[in-house]
DNA sequence: CACGCTATTTTGAATAGTCAAAATAAATTG
DNA sequence: CAATTTATTTTGACTATTCAAAATAGCGTG
């Protein structure tokens, strides 16, 4: 079985694959892991050796097939629980990802399957990220985001990619969870910011970042 | 924050004491660790150094106020946890020990509360075991078992202390959970063995060991 | 193309937890 | 009560993970 420490490591090997893919500059998952580079560095080329991730020096490091498996299995994990902690806890958007983070590594597959079933199999966590299956499969779709998106029509909000705690409570407060829809009525790229309003509520300025982390579609 | 390590040899030492109270020795703690002698000895001396145990070296060990703190906290995550289990994701009596071993480390006090909260603040979890109070109060009410009690009267099984999936798997086969109303019709000291009748049940024969671990109170 | 900046790797050392096996103390027993 | 058995402790060594700091490689710029 993979060590608790493993498991973090492939998981943020992924994640952070997910967006800049090719290969992890190590600084960016020293940086994910909170750890000083040369600890990710030793890591590295011990996982290496246990054939879970492919390791370039001076490059940078990519999952394996094995260590890909493994990494689903952990993300499958947190963002299971994380519905669970939502949707029958009750708790707080914001709050679940610390949670999830601890029981991501001490819940087995029979618990994982009850949990799934209680739940209803879900496709998504509650900020809509996707759940792989058990199989290890993940829906991989390439959305737009309310930096990129076109102006003046409304959109669905399907994904919000942020997990700090500050960022999810004040996206919380106004109402940008998914299932939202909202209309981007101005973007200046100079400014860093955008104007969006939303049935109901009144206008909202984001900046260019924090829109970068709100995935939608067109809404019908 | 105690290490899982710790907090296990905490849980165990308090275990321990609830049975052969005093001291409890090192071959004692080792077993029911797992580890080798050697191994809890030096552990036992960290945690006296933290203030967690007193250690009488070549007698045993026993807690001090601080370290029966964490010990409750565990233990009161590890029994509402397998409450949790039992009653929300309607796993088995036997399964749930090994998978709380897990959990119970990895539960915050928040979620805690919410899955105490979500169980209705439970008295005692699926084997009658009491769950420590959030302020780490803990019914200690002392029991007679079907070893001890008296004969031909109707008893109520309060609490079946026994963690082996085998043996609860055995006693849910034959209804004694707590809850359950038999009678012990005959006792034999010497074959070690009784019989009891519950209702609408036939007859069975249990080993004094097994019944040992069988708490029950007068019925009615 | 040499110089310096930045990212990465190496090296040496620390901590937590473990085991195997030798040393010691306590208890039992003839 | 000396001898043996049994439980406990000590010692030395190993693994996994980490950090600090020194060494190195690659890069871009003048």
């Amino acid at each position: 079985m993979p060590s608790v420490t493993v498991e973090n490591y492939l998981k943020h090997i992924l994640l952070l694959a997910e967006d800049a893919d090719g290969l992890i500059p190590m600084g960016a998952l020293s940086a994910a892991l909170s750890v000083v580079p040369g600890t990710a560095t030793t890591m590295v080329k011990a996982l290496a050796a246990d054939g879970l991730v492919v390791h370039i020096p001076r490059q940078g490091v990519r999952l394996t097939a094995a260590g890909r498996r493994v990494a689903l299995g952990v993300l499958r994990r947190h963002r299971l629980v994380e519905t669970f902690l939502v949707h029958v806890l009750k708790m707080d958007w914001g709050a679940v990802n610390v949670e999830a983070e601890q029981l991501e590594h001490a819940i087995s597959d029979t618990v994982l399957d009850r949990l799934d079933a209680l739940l209803g199999h879900p496709a998504t966590d509650p900020h809509g990220d996707p759940i792989p299956s058990r199989e290890g499969k993940i829906r991989s779709q390439v959305y737009a985001t309310l930096a990129t998106c076109v102006l003046d029509r409304p959109l669905r909000v399907v994904r919000v990619t942020e997990q700090s705690a500050e960022f999810l409570q004040f996206a919380e407060r106004h109402g940008l969870r998914p299932g939202a829809v909202v209309t981007v009525t101005d973007r200046n790229l100079a400014a860093g910011l955008l104007s969006l309003r939303r049935r109901g509520a009144r206008p909202l300025a984001l900046s260019l970042s924090a829109a970068g982390r709100i995935l939608v579609e067109p809404a019908r």
